[in-house]
RNA sequence: GGCUCCGUAGCUCAGCUGGAUAGAGCAGCUGACUUCUAAUCAGCAGGUCUCAGGUUCGAAUCCUGACGGAGUCACCA
C-alpha cells in the first residue's frame, strides 16, 4: 500500500508538476492515532520546490489518488500533511489474507544457513542473570532468523579448561573427601561452583597472612609505587602473587600443566568434574526452553588457528616482531596492533577465534555467523571480524557480534566477588513463587488439577521473566530489578498472555462452525485497529532479524495485545449485533491469536490455554 | 588519554532510515466486575527528550562540542 501511494503520489508530481520524483522519495507514514486517515503524505518537500499552496497541492494528488485506487476512500489535507482513509473492504480484504494463511509471517527457505551462537559458559561456575539475558536473546534472534527463511544452527562453546577449572579441581581434590551431585543433592554447576569458591575464600586467606609476612612487606617496600598504600598495592599485586608466591596458585597452575600435558588422572577428574556441570547445565537450558544443535569444547578448539596465523604471514596480513611474536596492523580500521601469537608460539584468545571461525565455516558452510556476546567484547569482536576480512575469508560480511549490555542490579553492577550475583537457577525459582502466589488470586486456576496448576503457572512465570528481559533493545544496558520483574500486570508477558487465554475461552464458548462474514461492514475503529495492526507483523518480523533484536516483536506483541484487550472490552463478541458481526469478530480474534501465539513463539514464550 | 556504547516522566522502558500535540507500564489518585476471564478497561496527574551550538520548511531522531555514566584499549579469556 505504502508503495502504491508513492508511486501515485510521485506520477503526479512529476507529469502534472513538472517536478521529477522518485517514488521511493515520498514520505508516507501510518497516520498518527488521533488524526483521522490511515495513511499520511508528508507534502512540505513539494510545497517548498513548487511554491504552492499545501492545500491545493494535497488536494490535486488526493484527488488522483482517490480516483486511482479503488482501496482508497477518502482524504483530508492539515497542516500539510495528506491523509488517506482507506476503504472497509481493502481491510476486510486484508484480514482475509491473513486467515488463509496458517503459516502468516513465514518465510519461504531462503537456502541460506547461519550459525548462532549463545550462552557459551564456563565451566567453574553456575549460569547467571547475565547469562539468561545472552541465552534469550541468542534463542530468540535463532527463531526469528528461521522465521524469516535462514536454515539456523545454534551452537555454543563452552569454555571448559584454563586455570578456572583446575581451582575448582583442586578444592574438590582437597577438600571434597569424595562428595559428588548426586551424593550431597546439589546441581552439578552449583556443586563445582562451590568448590571454586571455596578455592578463592582459601587462596584469599593464604594472601592476607602473607600480606602480614615479612616477605610480604618487604615486597611491598620494594615494589610499591609512590604514595601507594598497601591497600591498592596489594590488590593491584594480586594476579602477580597468584604467578609467583601462592602455594595454592602454584598447585593450581600444576594441575593445569598435568592437563595440558595429557595426565590420566588429571584429565580423568577434570572429565568427570565438567560432566557434572554440564549435567546441571543442561538442566537450566531445559527449564528454560532452549537446546543447541551443536555444541563447541574450548579444550579442543584451544589449539586451532595457528596454521591461518602462517598462512597470513604469508599472505603479508601479519607481521613478525623480533621476538617472534605475531601481530597484526588494524590501524586503517581505527583499531590499534593486535596480537595474534605469543612469542613462545602459543595462542592467544584471537588464535582460537580465527580456526573457530575457519572451523565452523569448512564444517557448516554457513554464510552468516552471530556472536551473542556481552558489549565488553565489542573491540574484540571488531578486530576479529577485520581480520577476517584481510584473511579473504568469504563469509567475513556476513560476521555479526550480537552485542548488548550488561545487566546492573538497582543496587549497581553484580559482582561475584562481593556476592551480588544473581543465580539463574535461583531467580526461576523465585519467578515461579510469584506467579503461583498471583495465581492463587485469580478464579480459573483453581479448577484445574494440581498438574495443570503447575503447567499453567509455569508458562506464566517464564513469560514474566522472560518478557522482561527481551523487551528492552539488546545494545542497551538494562537494569533488573528482581522485585519489578516478578510483576504479573502490565506491560509484560502474562497481560500478552492474558488476551490470548481470552480469545482461547470465547472460542470454547462458541457454538457451531465459523461461517463467511462478508456481509458484515461499518467496521469499528478497534476492529480496524487490529488489521491494522495484524498487517504491519511481516515487516515488524523482518526488522526484528534485520537488525538481530527481539524487542522489535516484544513489544510489538504487547501492542496488540493491548489493542485486543481494548476491543474485547468495546465490542461484543459471542453476543454481537448480527450473525456477521459475530463471525467477523471470531474471525479476527482467531488471527490475534494466530500471530500472538507465533511471535510469543519466536520470543521462547509459550501461552496457555487457561490462566 | 584514544576508541565504542548510553543519557527520554519519580522508577523501568518504547519512539531514533527527520514529520503533526514525545508514548507505554510501574508507583500515586478516580472510576468500571449479576453481562464472552478485572492478570482487564477508562480517566487524572506526571517532560527543559542531559546541555550548547549547527543543518533543515521541520530535530528526541542527523552533525559538532561539552557534561554525566559504562565498556575497552593484556603475550587474560
Amino acid at each position: 500500500m505504502i508503495a502504491e501511494l508513492q508511486k501515485i503520489t510521485a506520477e503526479v508530481l512529476s507529469e502534472k508538476f513538472d517536478c521529477p520524483t522518485e517514488a521511493d522519495s515520498v514520505a508516507v507514514n501510518y497516520t498518527k492515532d488521533d488524526i483521522d486517515g490511515d495513511y499520511t503524505i508528508v507534502l512540505f518537500p513539494y510545497v517548498k520546490r513548487l511554491g504552492k499552496n499545501p492545500m491545493e497541492l494535497g488536494k490535486e494528488i488526493g484527488e488522483e489518488i482517490v480516483g486511482a485506487l479503488s482501496t482508497a476512500k477518502s482524504y483530508n489535507v492539515l497542516k500539510g500533511f495528506l491523509n488517506i482513509n482507506l476503504t472497509d473492504a481493502y481491510y476486510k480484504d486484508l484480514l482475509k489474507k491473513i486467515s488463509q494463511d496458517p503459516e502468516y509471517g513465514r518465510e519461504e527457505r531462503n537456502g541460506k544457513k547461519v550459525m548462532v551462537e549463545f550462552s557459551s559458559p564456563n565451566t567453574n561456575k553456575p549460569l547467571h542473570l547475565g547469562h539468561i539475558r545472552n541465552i534469550l536473546l541468542g534463542w530468540s534472534v535463532s527463531q526469528i532468523l528461521d522465521e524469516v527463511g535462514y536454515e539456523v544452527i545454534k551452537t555454543q562453546i563452552v569454555n571448559n579448561r584454563g586455570i578456572a577449572i583446575c581451582k575448582s579441581m583442586l578444592a574438590w581434590s582437597a577438600y571434597g573427601e569424595g562428595a559428588t551431585p548426586e551424593s550431597t543433592g546439589i546441581k552439578g554447576d552449583h556443586f563445582i561452583g562451590k568448590y571454586y569458591v571455596e578455592f578463592e575464600t582459601r587462596f584469599k586467606a593464604e594472601y592476607k597472612t602473607w600480606q602480614e609476612s615479612a616477605e610480604g612487606k618487604a615486597v611491598y617496600q620494594a615494589s610499591k609505587k609512590e604514595e601507594q598504600t598497601a591497600e591498592a598495592f596489594f590488590k593491584a599485586f594480586k594476579n602477580n602473587y597468584f604467578n609467583t608466591h601462592s602455594a595454592l596458585g602454584s598447585k593450581a597452575k600444576d594441575v593445569l600443566l598435568k592437563w595440558e600435558a595429557g595426565d590420566t588422572a588429571v584429565v580423568d577428574q577434570w572429565k568427570m568434574m565438567n560432566d557434572w556441570v554440564y549435567a546441571g547445565f543442561d538442566v537450566t537450558y531445559d527449564k528454560l526452553g532452549v537446546s543447541f544443535d551443536s555444541m563447541y569444547y574450548e579444550s579442543d578448539t584451544y589449539l586451532l588457528g595457528k596454521q591461518h596465523i602462517e598462512q597470513g604471514l604469508e599472505k603479508g596480513v601479519f607481521y613478525k616482531k623480533d621476538d617472534g611474536s605475531v601481530w597484526i596492523d588494524l590501524e586503517d580500521q581505527k583499531l590499534d596492533h593486535k596480537l595474534v601469537l605469543r612469542s613462545d608460539g602459543t595462542s592467544v584468545y584471537m588464535t582460537q577465534d580465527i580456526g573457530t571461525v575457519e572451523q565452523r565455516y569448512a564444517e557448516t558452510g554457513a554464510e552468516k555467523m552471530v556472536y551473542t556476546v556481552a558489549d565488553e567484547q565489542d573491540y574484540h569482536f571488531k578486530a576479529l571480524f577485520a581480520i577476517m576480512k584481510k584473511l579473504g575469508a568469504s563469509y567475513a560480511d556476513g560476521l555479526h557480534h550480537l552485542s548488548y549490555g550488561m545487566v546492573d542490579l538497582p543496587t549497581g553492577k553484580m559482582k561475584s566477588r562481593e556476592g551480588t550475583v544473581v543465580d539463574a537457577d535461583v531467580l526461576m525459582e523465585e519467578v515461579a513463587v510469584e506467579a503461583k502466589n498471583s495465581a492463587a488470586e485469580k478464579g480459573e486456576i483453581a479448577e484445574m488439577s494440581a498438574e495443570e496448576q503447575a503447567e499453567v503457572i509455569d508458562r506464566i512465570a517464564k513469560a514474566a521473566l522472560k518478557f522482561f528481559i527481551l523487551r528492552v533493545g539488546a545494545k542497551k544496558r538494562m537494569v533488573f530489578d528482581p522485585k519489578e520483574s516478578l510483576d504479573m500486570q502490565g506491560q509484560t508477558g502474562p497481560y500478552i498472555q492474558n488476551a490470548y487465554v481470552r480469545i482461547a475461552s470465547v472460542l470454547r464458548k462458541q457454538e457451531g462452525d465459523l461461517a463467511q462474514h462478508d456481509t458484515y461492514t461499518d467496521l469499528q475503529e478497534e476492529e480496524l485497529v487490529l488489521i491494522q495492526e495484524l498487517a504491519k507483523y511481516p515487516e515488524i518480523l523482518q526488522s526484528s532479524a534485520d537488525n538481530y533484536d527481539p524487542s522489535n516483536l516484544a513489544n510489538y506483541c504487547y501492542n496488540l495485545a493491548k489493542s485486543y484487550h481494548r476491543f474485547y472490552h468495546e465490542q461484543r463478541i459471542l453476543t454481537a449485533e448480527t450473525e456477521a458481526a459475530k463471525h467477523f469478530r471470531i474471525d479476527l480474534s482467531v488471527q490475534v491469536a494466530k500471530v500472538l501465539k507465533r511471535g510469543m513463539f519466536l520470543l521462547g514464550i509459550d501461552m496457555p490455554e487457561r490462566m
